[in-house]
DNA sequence: GTCTATAGCGGGATAGAC
DNA sequence: GTCTATCCCGCTATAGAC
């Protein structure tokens, strides 16, 4: 008997999607340096040999994960900027931001892409999408330089929250804080964070 | 003539401390996982093995680095605490915190435990750490839970603008947000960031 | 489109001399 | 206390079959 059972054969555009969503997770439980390509061969169920040739190299298919996941906040921020259900503007973005990073891929892809600021390939990507974010919501969203700036400061306490699973605790102060942290709607936030 | 030149016979403590500057300031530009016990023994002029047979083992070194990293914030914290010069504690605190995570050894050491949250040994360490600073700001400091959630906020605004060198970039938007985060006092911030 | 096999390099750890 | 030499594993990337 074979050892490998039978693969499905895909088209191409889908493979890539597959592979993306598979190195999105282990990158994220990882890092970029700690994830090996055979992981999220093995995550993505195919051979290590595969993942390297669809995407070149494992340093492209990490700009890969990194750029689409800054494509998906830019997205949920028009949206959210699109959706006015009458609350104010920055709560819908908070709201939007949340049910993001409640993936646990993309949380640690963005934190991973902040701790390599000084890489040659990866820190522009970064500081690019970054400044991309802090325009849409001043410019598009409308807020003042200041009521940005505020706003990316606590998207970057819910980041530190959720990666340090803080939501978790029983200790109260914790409680008090996340309590802080995300409006008040304790039970929603713990909900989308996987508890 | 010998290929390499004579090194400093130091006491084991002293070489201790030399290797663990030397492996926060790799760790922190490579992460846990990217940085080679070889680049911290070169950052520290000595050889590679005997960095290896000092600390046991490199991950060994890195929970010591980490945990020395924490440490120095609450020292930091507590020495703004009391050393009152007539400014508001929360400004004596956001320019001590800036002072610190612009080594960015400490910087990026922060970052690297918030995303190894999940981990059995590291994420408790790094709750632990976390909430003793948020109580600290809150109880000793005397800040309100709103405050003290709000100072939390901008310093990890700080750790990610620092982290991704946007204090370095010459967008003009970027030179706004900076400026925003660091109240005003750029220069002092380009200074201490070692541009 | 997908695999197996393997080349080739780099890294952590160990042994042992000085 | 510190080095050199080296083992051995694991990882990325390539070659080539199906």
């Amino acid at each position: 008997m074979s050892t490998m059972e039978t693969r499905q054969r895909l088209p191409a555009a889908e493979r890539r999607e597959s592979i993306l969503a598979a190195a999105s997770v282990v990158f994220g439980e990882r890092g970029y340096a700690g994830a090996t390509t055979d992981q999220i061969a093995t995550a993505a169920g195919i051979s290590q040999a595969y993942v390297v040739r669809t995407f070149g190299s494992k340093e492209a298919l990490f700009v890969e994960v990194a750029r689409r996941a800054v494509d998906r906040i830019e997205a949920a921020f028009w949206a959210a900027i699109a959706d006015d259900d009458g609350r104010p503007v920055r709560q819908r973005l908070g709201q939007a931001y949340i049910d993001l990073v409640a993936d646990r891929g993309i949380l640690l892809s963005l934190l991973h892409i902040f701790s390599l600021g000084s890489d040659p390939a990866i820190g522009p990507a970064g500081r690019d999408g970054f400044m991309a974010i802090y325009r849409l919501v001043r410019d598009e969203a409308g807020l003042s330089p200041e009521e940005a700036t505020d706003f990316l400061a606590h998207g970057m306490l819910i980041n530190t929250v959720l990666a340090l699973q803080l939501h978790g605790s029983d200790d109260p102060d914790a409680v008090e804080l996340v309590t802080q942290v995300c409006g008040g709607d304790l039970v929603h936030f713990r909900a989308l964070a996987g508890d």
